[in-house]
DNA sequence: GTGAAAAATTGATTTAGGTCAATGCTCTAC
DNA sequence: GTAGAGCATTGACCTAAATCAATTTTTCAC
């Protein structure tokens, strides 16, 4: 674990933390890359350009799609920060999941035909979109096709695990410790820096994903701080200690793999 | 909404509301039952009986598998129910979730090749096995089942934002009352009783699921009770004001369907 | 059916975290 | 650069829920 701590505590400034706008997924590192390969990436780019289109910016703020969207694609991101969000009832916001390089978004619609979140940049993104349609054009790739879907799919499953973890766990302190596990051990495994990294979402936006309130958030990231857990600067985040950080959550460490 | 007072407050006495066990999910009320019918249930039943085993009978708290058992089975549950459990660091226990008649398990470890969770038996309950190993025996129809998958797996990414939205929900009361409602529209949607019921589980699994004291769950539980949306004698529950329960938790109608 | 064990309820007390409010910081647009 | 808006922090206060504890009810094994 002593690789982790590769900044000395006061090395960097602040604004100089790679911000994950700045960290683009290669496509071995994307989730869609199995049914990329599969849909003939390599070998038959001109079929993959009919269902793949690749690179799709979006500003700050700006939708990808809107809650009762009728589903066409499966995104990829490449870049940036998204989040689904909607509203518990009484007009309070609440964002489902976040979503970051690598990951895809979409998955939930197949089967009801239609989008049941709204999903917006949180930054300057991009994203790779598969017009779910035209897969029939895949022919004999169809089948081993489906076959990546669903390892991506399982993958996404268990992957909501650990919000159920996040979420169900009492006390505040501890869920937002999990939470910056959660995003540590997502960015490492897309290949993105993991220890020092720029969080793209407002303190409002992990309060209404977690289920807090705002001053909640800020008054657990500085007593993480205080605890030497972590360093906090607005937006700017280093895990300064990560067995300290798993501590106070409580998890066992093959769960989390950071 | 007025099919829902079915029951006049003091008609039933508790004992005779249907258990969950005493109701068993026909095949096409099965989360499993597209796959089936594509692996040739109708068609080719000596194919199927080397895919699907059906009815395997499970007592109270007997083991379906252990977390870091290797992946082998999908399973459907027929009747009764299960719960996946954890530990969440220091011996807290955790309720990942819980499984009800018509519900697949285990998709989640199509990808890693392991079940991360162990899941046992809250009841005396069934469930039908398939062996994924052996989907390749289905040959042509492999490509359909692999289609009936993918629609099953993003139905079940579709019910976790149900979960999300569940424990993200700050009062217990609340918390509880969608759980309720999570309850209902999940037995309606298997055409299983969903106004009455008894609960599988203890209060002590509500509150590992939830996040929140035992003792929380029985006083939210009397809460509702004297609001007059629940009528709750020990685990046998009757929801009494469907329209009232809609109302405490703030949902919208249409994202129910109870 | 009976007794023991497990589960559930209820009460008293304490504490975590929500709410209200004031102030400080930091991006962005000009 | 400067102004302004949005975002973040901190404090004071108070409510909701955890904890501790005692009692009752239900369930299960014999």
């Amino acid at each position: 674990m002593s690789d982790l701590n590769l900044f000395p505590l006061s090395a960097r400034a602040a604004g100089q933390a790679a911000t994950l706008t700045s960290q683009e997924v290669a496509c071995d590192h994307c989730g869609m890359f199995g049914m990329c390969e599969e849909a003939g990436l390599s070998r038959e780019p001109q079929l993959l350009e009919q269902v793949v289109s690749r690179r799709t910016a979006l500003a700050r703020h700006d939708e990808l799609f809107h809650a009762n969207d009728s589903f066409q694609h499966i995104y990829a991101v490449k870049s940036g920060a998204l989040a689904a969000v909607g509203e518990d009832g009484k007009g309070q916001r609440k964002v489902f999941s976040f979503y970051f390089p690598g990951d895809m978004l979409g998955l939930d619609a197949i089967d009801s035909g239609y989008y049941d979140s709204t999903v917006v940049a949180l930054e300057k993104s991009s994203v790779c979109k598969l017009d779910y349609a035209n897969v029939a054009l895949l022919g004999e790739h169809q089948s081993s096709f489906y076959h990546q879907l669903i390892y991506a799919m399982s993958n996404r499953l268990r992957l909501e695990r650990w919000t159920s973890l996040l979420l169900g766990t009492q006390s505040t302190e501890q869920r937002l410790a999990v939470f910056m596990l959660y995003l540590a051990s997502h960015l490492k495994a897309h290949g993105l820096a993991h220890v020092e990294f720029r969080l793209p979402m407002t303190r409002s936006d992990i309060a209404d994903y977690l289920g807090m309130a705002m001053e909640t958030v800020s008054r657990a990231f500085t007593s993480l701080q205080k605890r030497g857990v972590l360093v906090v600067q607005g937006r700017n985040t280093r895990i300064s200690d990560l067995e300290g950080l798993l501590a106070v959550t409580g998890l066992e460490y093959p769960s989390v793999s950071v």
